[in-house]
DNA sequence: CGGTTCCTTGAGGATGATCAACGAGGGTGG
DNA sequence: CCACCCTCGTTGATCATCCTCAAGGAACCG
């Protein structure tokens, strides 16, 4: 589920390594590259004045990331940054343009992920406005077990809680607390502060 | 900006005239039809137990709605309703998949119309989370004068306040609270309880 | 003129955010 | 091996703010 990367190489794409926590792109900022991920994982999101964050995905090996606005002339509404040592390719946009001109079956990729993300980013503002913080944080994690595709069981939750509470809006204490009690009604399980849903 | 009509009458759509308030497809239900507007409006919303409701997006003449679930086989995120008389082209949705195929400029438009939503849609979210009544509100009049396109001039907002507070996630009595402080603070304009921005 | 729909205001309450403080665990360097 | 410093999780107290509920007024339309 990507552009196969010796094709990203012959049109001139660029490997990059990125120390943690490197900002790759900026809020606001022109977009001139197509991203992919060969290594490591990156996560986007908004900060506002109080410090308050809200993750708008997270992408893993594999993916590319900030392609949206490359089709419409727009700047990034969100900073990119590494969340541990990666290598990225960098491919120019025009470039970028040209193969999705080009091959017929990577247009059609983007269009089937463009409408991923689109569906999966009206259930996460229909969530959101549902304000009770257990419903977030459920859906939160719903969306989660989703896209690991299996199972019934129970899983384990790899995010910190104050992870969770960028991805649902909510504050660190109050992901905690939302945790304590889902924890009481048996809506997850928390071994020695492990989340298991 | 759309499908020509012609084109999708030639593969078989069909016109239906709805009235207004009517339920065009519901949340959660499987996405059998692409619709495009022939005239009239339609709204995409959710709504929770609460009656709460959140607008996901407002459609116009020309305007097409619907199109992400059909090509990920999911669920409709939302419920669509029209908001006056309309009438609305349908077509079925594997028509609509062999002509999304069959002509690269229609499947060009679409992938370029996604990353518009992606990123109105981010944009949104971002604001959302930023709490503030003000900062909701003032986002969505942005995203309304810019669809318009046109000056830095106060324009007049033809949105009633419940339509705003089901814009933003808020209530409409703290719509009105927040349009008075505005008005105080000259950040809009309010003259005969019509809103100015 | 009567009936909608929309707007407005006040009072009170619920709840998430804040602020502050602390404990536990892991890793690192001396 | 120990001391120190991170990051992460936790708890309690207080606060600010938006929601709720209730009631009434204004505007518009047939």
């Amino acid at each position: 589920m990507q552009i196969d990367q010796d094709l990203l190489y012959s049109w001139g794409a660029v490997a990059k390594k990125y120390k943690k926590n490197e900002v790759i792109f900026d809020e606001n900022e022109v977009a001139n590259y197509y991203y992919q991920i060969l290594e490591g994982s990156v996560r986007m999101y908004n900060s506002n004045e109080e410090g308050k964050e809200f993750t708008q995905g997270l992408f893993y090996i594999g993916d590319g990331f900030g392609e949206p606005p490359l089709l419409i002339d727009e700047t990034y509404p969100s900073k990119a940054i590494t969340t541990e040592e990666s290598t990225i390719l960098k491919l120019s946009k025009d470039k970028f343009l040209k193969i999705i001109d080009e091959y017929p079956s990577i247009q059609k990729y983007f269009l089937v992920l463009f409408a991923k993300k689109i569906h999966s980013k009206s259930k996460t503002s229909k969530e959101i406005i549902n304000q009770k913080p257990e419903y977030r944080i459920i859906a939160f994690l719903n969306s989660y077990k989703k896209k690991l595709g299996n199972s019934s069981e129970k899983i384990l939750i790899p995010y910190t809680r104050q992870e969770i509470a960028n991805n649902t809006g909510l504050r660190v204490e109050t992901v905690i607390r939302a945790f304590s009690k889902m924890n009481v009604s048996h809506k997850v399980e928390i071994i020695n502060h492990k989340i298991f849903y």
